[in-house]
DNA sequence: TTGTATGCGTTATCAA
DNA sequence: TTGATAACGCATACAA
């Protein structure tokens, strides 16, 4: 696996009878360089391939030029919008994007984080995994002056800026739309964990019950992991249920869109007997039938907003330097899943 | 944004009256190094939070443990999990992904390859853009001995090697399934670019053809970018053809199923009037009604070989180093889209 | 405007 | 088994 010697500055100036100081200079585009000779040696080390070494580079400037992404998984449609979002920005700006994801497990996000501490990345966005009970993975960074961001998986502290929807309003809104379309005995399906956005989420939908006057009922409450396979089994609990519900608002589109196949089976009448609602806003929505009433998350935007916030902090040309919660707004799509008038 | 001096192994050969030499062998665990002060070595390098330098030791090595990943687009269901199945073998082995998308963009594409060329990755994975029409971009990796491995959207070529499913084969047990269901007026719908998967589908669409003596007819093809807008286009004018098809063959199923949701719109019993197939397993063709029949792509798997592939290249474990084709298994899942019998 | 000299933190060669 | 020392390629303080 040998690689053929690579041209260096050395070489450049060599060939001019320069000193790698101004080849150096020349070709970071330093204004203090003679017009002439700037571009004798930028047309030289095109006509040599000359490549920058960002190994030594860095090593010399000790910045990387990269942020780390720590994420729960990558194949969900949402994470994977946020994903693009973010090496949009970051491209742009110069930098590279290590991923690496924690499958869920406190152990691997710990693991991760080591990763990225020890590949130096120069910032680095942080979803939280369901198990995570604590940041002190992240000290690390924290003491070297590494700026972490947290995004819509955050947890309350004071140390980080978190990017997040309102996920409480978010949930009340949703919940409060099912009792405008009638309904009293309203299911919540949500995760099994005391992470932020499910938590949110709950105390809205609480909220919202307690506006309305109807009682809060725990047993209505029912926790997954979520996924597609859980969709089914809440819906086989609703069913089971001794006074059948009258909507349901799931914590995630994937979930409420299988839980509403697994009723439909049933011969229960969307929305009539069940009127339901999702989040997210994932592209399935609009093809269940009835399609799902969600809220709107703009995963893109997020992904854009936290890359950028990283760099324009990292380039020094944030102001603010401190700690921080950013808000995204978020937007309750109104689809027939949910329309009983 | 200054930085706290770090720990180097002279700082650890300091406190410990030893040779840099000697320290740097036994972080490395080099049996030459005598165990007792190996052990001690390594404690106080705990001790102290040693981390190594990647830049000092890739800057010496010439070896970056990096592997860049080109892509058209993460946003997509396949593509994600495709990642995901890198990013795990990846993370095992320890090396970093980079992730830069096309955009479908030749222009980007060839980007990406510089960027990716100037970082100095280890080794490459490619999935073409719908626009590259060649692959000059990558000559570069070639001369310097980097290894590319193209993988689903590649090209014909002598210089690299190719992870692709079968897809002619694919487009054929696609369509045999659809005459034997008794369709004899088949639409395919596909992309409008010359990208191998896609003319390979239709190739094997049109060899089931052939074999069932069905004549082949240029006005059943419908070409687009295959998004879910060109799905509600494509219904359309499959709804406006003089003779009505009575199946449809897609080479996607976010495609097939927006196709599926209007055709139902207009009144059309799927599969009993016309029939439908697609492709890929996305799973969103389990929540469409009726389900739809498709092509099992798998995407987890494609992603851990190829990642996998160019490690054991990369480490020289790999005997054949000789460029080559690798296919991997499909399988046609028959669901109630197309089960007319 | 250009040059000299040094250090960034490793690995690896050669000697001891 | 350990040590001294020379690269690796670049940026920069200081000098010219």
């Amino acid at each position: 696996m040998e690689r053929e010697k690579e041209v260096t500055i050395y070489d450049l100036a060599e060939r001019l009878n320069l000193s790698i100081a101004t080849i150096s200079r020349a070709l970071k585009n330093d204004p203090v360089v003679n017009p002439k000779t700037k571009k004798r040696i930028l047309e030289l080390a095109q006509k040599m391939g000359y490549r920058t070494n960002y190994f030594a580079k860095n090593l010399r400037t000790r910045r990387t030029n990269t942020i780390g992404v720590i994420i729960p998984r990558l194949n969900s449609y949402f994470m994977s919008t946020v994903i693009a979002g973010m090496e949009s920005v970051a491209n742009k700006a110069g930098y590279n994007l290590i991923i690496s994801q924690s499958a869920e497990s406190f152990e691997k996000e710990i693991n991760s984080a080591r990763t990225m501490f020890n590949n130096r990345v120069d910032g680095l966005l942080v979803s939280l995994a369901y198990e995570s009970n604590n940041l002190d993975h992240f000290k690390a960074f924290l003491e070297k002056k590494i700026p972490v961001i947290f995004f819509d998986r955050t947890e309350d502290q004071q140390s980080f800026t978190n990017i997040v929807l309102d996920n409480r309003k978010a949930g009340y809104d949703a919940t409060a739309h099912l009792i405008s379309q009638g309904c009293r005995r309203i299911v919540h399906i949500t995760a099994n964990t005391m992470r932020n956005v499910y938590i949110d989420r709950m105390r809205g939908y609480q909220e919202a019950l307690r506006d309305a006057h109807i009682p809060f009922d725990e047993q209505l409450v029912l926790k997954g992991n979520l996924s597609m396979e859980f969709g089914h089994a809440a819906a086989d609990q609703v069913l089971a249920l001794p006074t059948r519900p009258d909507g349901i608002f799931a914590a995630n589109d994937n979930c409420a869109v299988s839980c509403m196949l697994r009723l439909k089976q049933a011969g229960i009448q969307i929305p009539r007997d069940i009127a339901v609602v999702g989040f997210n806003n994932d592209p399935v929505s609009v093809v269940v039938e009835p399609n799902l009433t969600t809220i709107d998350y703009p995963g893109y935007e997020m992904g854009e907003l936290a890359a950028s916030h990283l760099i324009s902090h990292l380039s020094g040309s944030q102001l603010l330097q401190k700690t921080k919660t950013i808000l995204l707004h978020h937007e309750l799509l109104v689809r027939k899943s949910s329309q009983r008038s």
